[in-house]
DNA sequence: GCGACAG
DNA sequence: ATCTTGTCGC
């Protein structure tokens, strides 16, 4: 069997994983997202050191485009980064934030893949199962399928389906969009142009959440360390 | 076997 | 992801 787990020593484990991945992207629910519906959203960024991990959920209201509630919390790292089990490192630093947020949110954006990953198991869709809500996967790189360079908007096409769509950011850089729970693919074109239309300005504001309360963290060290 | 490979 | 300041370009 060679796949992408052939380069680990013992990959008896990450075999296992596969198997729950499988099992969970029969449990995705590609269903039509009521747009009109989503008051708030949410995006869930982590930044990592080598032992630590910090953990960032901005909530976002989509009629006046502004923060209405901000979480970080760190933890230990616990998990390396494998492609395709993204979810391994990501997910429990991800969960524990989202915990703690007191808004009730429509949607949660994650930074990686949905249903735009080789067992159609993704961050953003294991978060989304795991949760019992809707999620999208927003990635800054393709982890597998194709696209049009061509279509300033194309579908991402893997094993002859559509799994999301590539978006163009000018002429060279582009960002890739999946569903992961509870939304369907003609949804996210719809999603993007409500808290787009280019990369959506919460994601950001989420990865640099996550990297200030890293470097709180640093400091916070330093000041007891000197 | 080789290369690709979210963060 | 992370290591990192100023610098080139729209
Ligand atoms: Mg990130």
């Amino acid at each position: 069997m060679t796949n992408e787990l052939s380069f680990l020593p013992e990959n008896s484990f990450l075999e296992f994983v596969t198997l729950l991945q499988e099992q969970l992207a029969n449990e995705v629910n590609l269903n039509s997202l009521p747009c009109s519906k989503i008051k708030n959203i949410s995006a869930v960024d982590v930044a990592y050191d080598s032992e630590r991990s910090v953990a960032a959920a901005v909530i976002w209201n989509i009629r006046t485009r502004r923060v209405i509630e901000e979480v970080t919390c760190s933890d230990r790292v616990v998990f390396p980064y494998i492609p395709g089990f993204l979810a391994l490192r990501e997910g429990p630093a991800a969960l524990k934030a989202l915990r703690r947020v007191k808004h009730k949110v429509d949607l949660i954006l994650f930074d990686g893949h949905g249903i735009a990953h080789p067992r159609a198991a993704g961050l953003a869709t294991t978060m989304g199962i795991l949760l019992h809500c809707p999620t999208i996967g927003i990635a800054k790189r393709l982890l597998v399928g194709e696209f049009s360079k061509d279509l300033p908007i194309s579908p991402i096409r893997l094993n002859g389906k559509n799994v999301g769509y590539s978006f163009a950011l000018g002429s060279n850089r582009r960002f890739y969009v999946s569903p992961g729970n509870m939304c369907s693919i003609e949804d996210i074109p719809r999603v993007m142009s409500l808290i787009g239309p280019n990369y959506p300005a919460v994601m950001r504001l989420a990865d640099s959440a996550a990297r200030k309360g890293l470097k709180g963290l640093e400091n916070r060290t330093d000041s007891n360390i000197t």
